[in-house]
DNA sequence: GTGGTCTAGACCACC
DNA sequence: GTGGTCTAGACCACG
């Protein structure tokens, strides 16, 4: 039942043109994921040392990243072992989802009114839209 | 015709929340004000002293903020008498338009996707999505 | 009103023989100035680099230690300006000092009962506690 | 006269929330019934088998925590036969335990004033401190 | 092998 | 000047 994150099928990745630092971009991809399910508690993440060697950034930024989600209640790192998701409380996770799907709604429709576009406008653009890759 | 940005209805708003600097929120909104056709060739823009007062800051971050337009072209200074949106060649306006439209959407739906919803779950998120007050 | 840590005459100090990881040791002595109400709301924290001077230790160390209670919302940060105490519910701040004393009450209790000692004998030992000065 | 440490009443537990490490916390609670002596020379300890199942953590943990007490004389183990509490020079004990004494007072007596309270507030909080079930 | 801490030093962003 | 991010590399603690 407890799987690594290859297992899972999900791949963190970094874009550097953004300006959003690496380690925040890690911590929004494993919160995400385990927001949205694709990530279960005992689930375990890469070890810092190898995500480093992936990403090909320095083990410490990943560290950082670790850390911080640690603190945050994202993970539970057992030294000498690894770093995992743990058990959470379902109704907490599910306000915190709703939470950050507002947010990049109301981020979204911020932007795209701002651009002098309408709310059918940004329908139509994210019907037409293709994932790359 | 050229009017200044308060008779255009067009306000400034700083949110400290997200992480990103002020001056780069001033930049953003100007810009896009401009590129929807809000904002017009000719208009005026607020001096930075009035600025600094309205949005409770630094008038060196505004001044940065207007500084970095400048150079981008997006502004034009005049000294002695203010700070003008310029004539600009249209289809560079147009390129640049749909270029920030298209990264908002792809950034909007890396985030949906990441969250776990999909195409058309974003697209009755932003149906029933109401601007507040 | 508002004033820096040296002038509440409030010295940190790192003791490096408990194991106690320096910026651990600045969060307490921090949180712990705060809870007993001798660092104040607007208080201002040294700076970085000048702390790391006193303590003489790596500006990293105590990047991080202001980077964590940032995160547990013991300090505010403004970059390019400092670090501040933030301004608290109170009711909030009273429950987190009630339940450090708690803490270290029932840690003191253990330990002393492990010891052999009585609850009086304790209170004996407290009595003849002279603080080094 | 020799007896295990069950048939003492002593029950070694450990707790995960402080990050003090496994081994110490064994280590403490071992040396402390030695110290105040509910633990006698003689007495044997479990087995680091039955002790891993006890506790639930891994056989290396607990071969460490007696590997050091060994080493720090608290300990003998007897190979084939057992880890039993050593005899040892009174006086060195005695020394031993006020060392500890000392140390846990003072520790507590800086925590409580760090966090505003007096001695005497320290000893009201004593006298009123009743331990869990 | 795992993660944790600290140092050293570079470069950036902001005020 | 302020704090923030990242790299590089050492050493420690834990299982």
């Amino acid at each position: 039942m407890n799987s690594t994150m290859k297992e899972r099928g999900i791949e963190l990745s970094l874009d550097e043109s953004t300006g959003v630092p690496f380690y925040r971009q890690i911590i929004r991809q494993v919160e995400n994921a385990i927001l949205s399910g694709k990530l279960k508690p005992g689930d375990r993440l890469p070890t810092i040392r190898s995500l480093a060697v992936e990403l090909k950034i320095n083990p410490n930024t990943i560290a950082r990243a670790y850390g911080e989600m640690e603190l945050l209640g994202i993970v539970a790192t057992q030294v000498g072992s690894g770093t995992y998701v743990p058990e959470k409380k379902p109704e907490l996770k599910d306000e915190r989802l709703s939470e950050k799907i507002e947010r990049a709604v109301a981020g979204f429709m911020r932007e795209i009114s701002a651009l002098g576009l309408s709310k059918e406008e940004a329908v139509q653009l994210i019907r037409e839209f293709e994932e790359e890759g």
